[in-house]
DNA sequence: TATAACGTTTAGTACAAACTAAACGTAGTA
DNA sequence: TACTACGTTTAGTTTGTACTAAACGTTATA
């Protein structure tokens, strides 16, 4: 591999690192993904080990947290017991998965929190003091409110998870036309 | 105020404090703004130190991000040193403003890293291996994926900041009714 | 059966980031 | 002018987490 070719994956893979430690993943998650994602066949755990320089263990730890999010497949061969990877380009693909798996639950946990806040305050009858009857309804209210949020978030969510790759052409349709910052 | 709207405050922080780890932020951040959130009146520094138990410095720089997010708001009143702080209780245009201050930016960072890989890329004329040049290549045609699937996401969320608050109302129609979740 | 080539697990280390405690600057107040 | 009551800044500490190095278990191979 040439040197510009070489530079110019080196930069991306430092962009892929900047972007994982963003969204609060692993930063070798990040260079893991880029190796793959550029690379011209399967990789081995060897290979992105040499491409990466990240020990063997995080390597194994990151590729298989990349897997669990759909990020990557292994492939393995009859007769060869190295485990080859390759990238999944499909990015729609990637965040719908990773909305099941990370933020779907997260979202869950959101809403059943605030939804037992809101059963504490109900659990009490009307309160002898007025001044915390007041509080008791200005809970309620508020926490309603989130509650319907989150609610509504869950939606969203559940929508994008039901929408299949035809539908997703749509959005692509929709929102890939207009390149407003060509460079 | 009485036991159980002592607890079902401490259980909503907690939630709030789950919530804001889970999305990279400080976990003091998260309960503050739920100290906040559920105040009857406006808070002053000094109310909110005394209610998460995080020192002054702490409550200082984390409310100051919390405004900067448009999740609470300062109101100052003449012949008085104190800070008072009310929240923002409009979800929809929290997520614009952080959306705008946080993703935003590092959407364009994104969009601007896998520029710069492909710059390199395309920098070099027709490279005089042939197996360069087919990586090369493929080079282009994954970053060029790449980089389009970021001007996408950077379009819809110019959406989701173009939308007023009108137009919110009908988000929240779209996805509002259909509540699947009830207790 | 021994050896080499895998991926995984574990014990220890390094580092970034959030927090504490305390000093600080400033503006009202006696 | 000293004193008090604020919010902010800073130096130091703590803590969680990602990483390294090395031991490990397993399977193919000589």
């Amino acid at each position: 591999m040439n040197q510009e070719l070489q530079q110019a994956q080196q930069t991306f893979i430092q962009g892929m690192i900047r972007i994982s430690h963003f969204w609060g993943f692993p930063k070798a998650m990040g260079a893991i993904y880029g190796a793959i994602y550029l690379a011209p066949a399967p990789l081995t755990l060897d290979e992105i080990v040499q491409q990466v320089s990240v020990t063997k263990g995080a390597v194994s730890t990151n590729v298989r947290t990349l897997e669990r999010l759909g990020m990557v497949h292994k492939q393995l061969q009859l007769g060869d017991r190295k485990d080859y990877y390759i990238p999944e380009t499909d990015f729609w693909k990637i965040i719908r998965t990773v909305l099941r798996e990370r933020e779907k639950q997260e979202f869950d946990v959101a809403l059943r929190t605030v939804d037992e806040s809101l059963a504490i305050v109900n659990s009490q009858g009307a309160a002898a003091d007025p001044e915390d009857a007041a509080l008791a309804r200005l809970y309620q209210e508020r926490m309603e409110k989130m509650k319907s949020f989150f609610n509504m978030l869950d939606n969203i969510v559940a929508t994008l998870l039901a929408l299949d790759e035809l539908r997703l052409n749509t959005v692509q349709r929709l929102f890939g036309k207009t390149t407003n910052k060509e460079s």
